[in-house]
DNA sequence: GAGTGGTCTAGACCACTAG
DNA sequence: TAGTGGTCTAGACCACTCC
C-alpha cells in the first residue's frame, strides 16, 4: 500500500514553483513574481509562500534580494561557480582558467552512459574533451558527455564563444540549469595519453573525478570524467 | 567605523542557544527545552524561537523530532557518520571498519599545527596514528592531532574501548561535538612507509586527505592528515 | 513614495508521541 | 489526554532598493 502522506500547503506551493522553473516559465537570472502576487495567485497567505521560497532558496534554486525581488539562480555569479569548481590553488587566489577544446563529436550512448543519463542505449549523445590550465599550468583533462536531444544544436563554435563556461552556455542557450552534482574521486596513475597532454611523466599520481550533474527534478543531464594534476592545487570538500 | 548592523530578534535567540550548546548546558543527545518554554524564557513568540531553531537544525546542530522535542545532534546516529565518512565501497553497502591504533603520544604544537588549531606554538597536543581496514582490506592510514588541554586525559585505552569511534568518544567523554570540517584532497604517490603499512608498492597512487574539524563557534579542535587507497573505494562529494 | 523581501506577533489548529 | 513540534493565517511594522 502506498502511504497517502500528509503534504503541507507550502510544499504544494513549492512543487508548483518547481514546475514553473522546470517548464522555463522564469528563466535563469529573471525575477519570479513577488510574494504577495504569488500568495494571491495561489490563494494562500504570504507566510506560506515565503516558506516555499525559503526551501527553494536553501536548495540554491532561487536567490532572494531584499528590496528587489526573488530571482532564479544562475551560474553567472562567481559565488555559484565555486560551488561547482572545487579545485583551488595551494596559495593565494584563483586565477582565470584557460580552456582548450581538444575534441567535439556526436555519438551514440553506450549501455553504461545510457544508464547514467537515463537514456536508451543508442540515443544520440555529445562528447567533448578539453584541457584546462591555470596561469599557464596544465592542470585538468576531462571528457564531458551530454544527452543529444536536450542540447541539440550545440557546437564547438558556441562553446568557444562562451570561453568554455559550459554551465553558463547551457542555461543561456538551452534553458537547462545545473542544480547539483555528485562526484566520485579516486587517486590514479597517469597513463601515456594523460601524461602527454598534461606534460608529466606516466605514472604521476592524478586525482580522478567523475561527475554526474542534475537539473530540476533530479534529472541527470551531464556526465564528466576527468583527471586533475594536484601538484599545485587541491580539491576542496566541506563536511557538515 | 564599525557597521552597527541590524540583528533580528531570532538571530539573538539563536546566539543564546548556541552559547548554551557551547557551554554544555545541554549535552549531545539531550533534549533542549520546548519551543513554548524557550519563548516564555526569552519573552518572544513561539514563531521567533522556531526560526532560531530552524537555522540551528539546518546547520545540523539540533535535530527536531515531532511530538518528542528538539535534541542536540550527536555522532551516534549512522546518518551523521556518513556526513563525515566520505569513503564508499565501489560496489554495494558499507561494511564495518576495523581500526587499528598504531601510535599514541603527547607532544608540543609546532608552529604550523599551532596556527591551524589556533594554539600557541609549544602548547600540548596529542597525536595518534591509525590504520583502518574495510572487510579485511587495508585502506586508510592517518594521523590525528588534538589540542591537549581540551582532551586532557584521553588515552589509548579509552580509544580502544570506543572501538576507535573518535567523534563519539569526543562528545561523550569530553563534551566536544564536531560540527563541520574542511578537507583538502590531493593525489600523491605512496612513500615507503605508507606502502609498507598498506601492503602496496611504493609509488602507488593514493588519495591524500587533510581535515580541519570545528566545534561550536567555528573553533578548530582537530587536525587530520591521511592517505586513502582508492582501488576499491571512492570519495563521495556532493556539489550544490 | 511605492514596492520588495524580512521580522514579529497572537492565535487557531493539525500531526505525532507517549503515558 | 497532555505535551511536543508543524502548519497556516492576518496584520503590523521594518529594512532595503529604485525612481
Amino acid at each position: 500500500m502506498s502511504s497517502p502522506r500528509f503534504s503541507p500547503l507550502y510544499r504544494q506551493i513549492k512543487d508548483l514553483l518547481l514546475e514553473g522553473l522546470r517548464r522555463g516559465e522564469w528563466r535563469p537570472g529573471e525575477a519570479i513574481p513577488s510574494e504577495l502576487d504569488l500568495a494571491a495567485r495561489f490563494r494562500v497567505s504570504q507566510g506560506t509562500v515565503r516558506k516555499a521560497i525559503d526551501e527553494l532558496a536553501a536548495e540554491n534554486l532561487l536567490v532572494r534580494r531584499q528590496g528587489k525581488g526573488t530571482f532564479v539562480a544562475t551560474h553567472g555569479e562567481p559565488q555559484v561557480r565555486f560551488r561547482f569548481l572545487r579545485l583551488t590553488p595551494d596559495s593565494g587566489e584563483a586565477v582565470a582558467a584557460e580552456r582548450e577544446l581538444l575534441d567535439f563529436r556526436r555519438a551514440r550512448a553506450s549501455a553504461e552512459l545510457a544508464r547514467l543519463l537515463e537514456l536508451k542505449a543508442g540515443e544520440p549523445v555529445i562528447m567533448l574533451k578539453r584541457r584546462i590550465a591555470f596561469d599557464g599550468n596544465l592542470v585538468l583533462l576531462e571528457e564531458v558527455w551530454l544527452p543529444g536531444n536536450r542540447f541539440k544544436g550545440i557546437s564547438a563554435a558556441a562553446i568557444s564563444e562562451h570561453q568554455g563556461a559550459l554551465y553558463n552556455l547551457f542555461e543561456t542557450e538551452f534553458g537547462t540549469r545545473m542544480v547539483r552534482a555528485e562526484e566520485r574521486l579516486k587517486a590514479v596513475s597517469a597513463d601515456a595519453v594523460a601524461a602527454e597532454l598534461l606534460g608529466i611523466e606516466p605514472g604521476h599520481a592524478l586525482l580522478q573525478v567523475e561527475r554526474l550533474s542534475f537539473t530540476y527534478g533530479d534529472t541527470p543531464v551531464e556526465w564528466r570524467k576527468g583527471v586533475y594534476k594536484t601538484d599545485r592545487h587541491y580539491y576542496r570538500s566541506e563536511l557538515g
